[in-house]
DNA sequence: ACCTCTTATTGACATAAATCAACTATTTTT
DNA sequence: AAAAATAGTTGATTTATGTCAATAAGAGGT
């Protein structure tokens, strides 16, 4: 086997043990998503699925961090979530067109885990309960398509970049103080304005004390304000 | 039962036969979502489904047509679909958080049939085909969300207009000319702009023979343009 | 047919945010 | 360590689009 980190994922096992998704698996379905499963390691900056590419495989991230974006107009981007271990993705498109519907880039060096569509559908067709968390996954990716939409379409920038401040405390770092993984271009991405908007408006924030930063380094001093930004639109 | 339509819609066969969602299931599994079913006839204006409440059925429109749209900041909406007869919504929300998550109002008198969410939950776990082709609705949407995304935050005004009036032309009237079941507004509401922006845009769209406009009446005299104008952005 | 209310149009003006440009700081490569 | 590339900052300017206001045209109700 290629690119496999020694001793770790000998099989779906270790999944079964970190994705809740997985636990719902029987030992004969796991061993049916285990077949034909592959692990791929990436250096930051490469490509982990493409747009447009065909959709043979469902991914898991096993380590590292990776955006997933839309390939837009004019080279343009749009950063829809940043991909954390044991994050499930690649999803759209598996029972329609068949193509990846979007990008995924690892940010650091990350390694991913390729289990093949084919035996991903035949394990739906046999446990409901994963069927049902499957539905549930895509429930609620487009609830936050909704947010994303109303976000990016009717708040001006401070609403925005408060909402991507926040989404970044609330659901990937789970702290008020990280260390960006990503470039001004990319807050950018996320908050659908450009770079240059972004500094003036995180330098905004700071001077109202909302945020203490330093480089890649970001303190959330005031999330009631962000919220209240974040509300206010 | 209550406002039910004389002869039409004694069971769910009606919808056996017109939505090929339904041709899927067995007469036991029809019977399953026949049950507790109901059918509610809706005033032009009327709320169908309100966002936010309680999601406690799928609906499927049988006569008329409703916008679907989700209910922004200060009361801007974001229209998302028009909904003619045969189409399935109330999904997102189903296996999350049991709210609705768009609200959806009769542009004209309207028929919706209610189905107990409970029913259709328990047919997609009894037949795999059913909930292949949810999740094959889900995906679907998803793919229509990310178009739209793309839409309202890389193109400017003409671009979006285009989408609009492209949408209207391919999944709704199929045909090149037809009249409006919305106002300026709510053309708007579908394009993220103001009616004034829309009268303006339409205007130059029919300056540049492009379009012919005769109050709610529109021809679209060049596909081909309108495709481009989408494209450039 | 008349009145009211909503919808549509048009023009003048205001403004949020992009673009452009110059410069600095920080990585990465050689 | 030097050079090159990338990332970040800041200010000046332009532009797409919203807001406001006034008017016209339809639609619905009595």
């Amino acid at each position: 086997m290629i690119n496999i980190k020694s001793d770790k994922c000998i099989s779906c096992e270790i999944c079964n043990d970190r994705s809740p998704l997985f636990s719902l698996l029987t030992k004969d379905e796991l061993s049916v998503m285990n077949a034909g499963r592959f692990e791929v390691h990436f250096e930051a900056g490469e490509t982990i699925v493409k747009q447009g590419t065909s959709a043979n495989h469902m991914m898991v991230l096993t380590q590292g961090i990776a955006k997933l974006f839309l390939e837009g107009i004019d080279k343009r981007n749009l950063i829809l979530d940043l991909i954390l271990p044991w994050k499930l993705f690649g999803g759209p498109g598996l029972f329609t067109d068949m193509r990846y519907h979007y990008s995924v880039v690892a940010l650091q060096e990350s390694t991913a885990c390729f289990i093949a569509a084919d035996n991903v559908r035949q394990v739906i067709r046999t446990n409901p309960d994963f069927a049902e968390s499957i539905l549930r996954h895509c429930n609620r990716n487009s609830a936050a398509n909704f947010d994303r939409l109303i976000s990016l379409t009717q708040k001006q920038m401070p609403g925005r970049l408060a909402d991507t401040l926040l989404y970044l405390n609330a659901e990937i770092f789970h702290n008020k103080s990280f260390n960006l993984p990503i470039t001004r271009l990319e807050l950018g991405e996320m908050s659908n304005m450009t770079k240059e908007s972004v500094t003036r408006i995180l330098k905004e924030f700071e001077s109202e004390a909302i945020l203490k930063l330093e480089g890649k380094s970001v303190n959330i001093l005031k999330l009631e304000s962000l919220q209240e930004i974040s509300l206010r639109g």
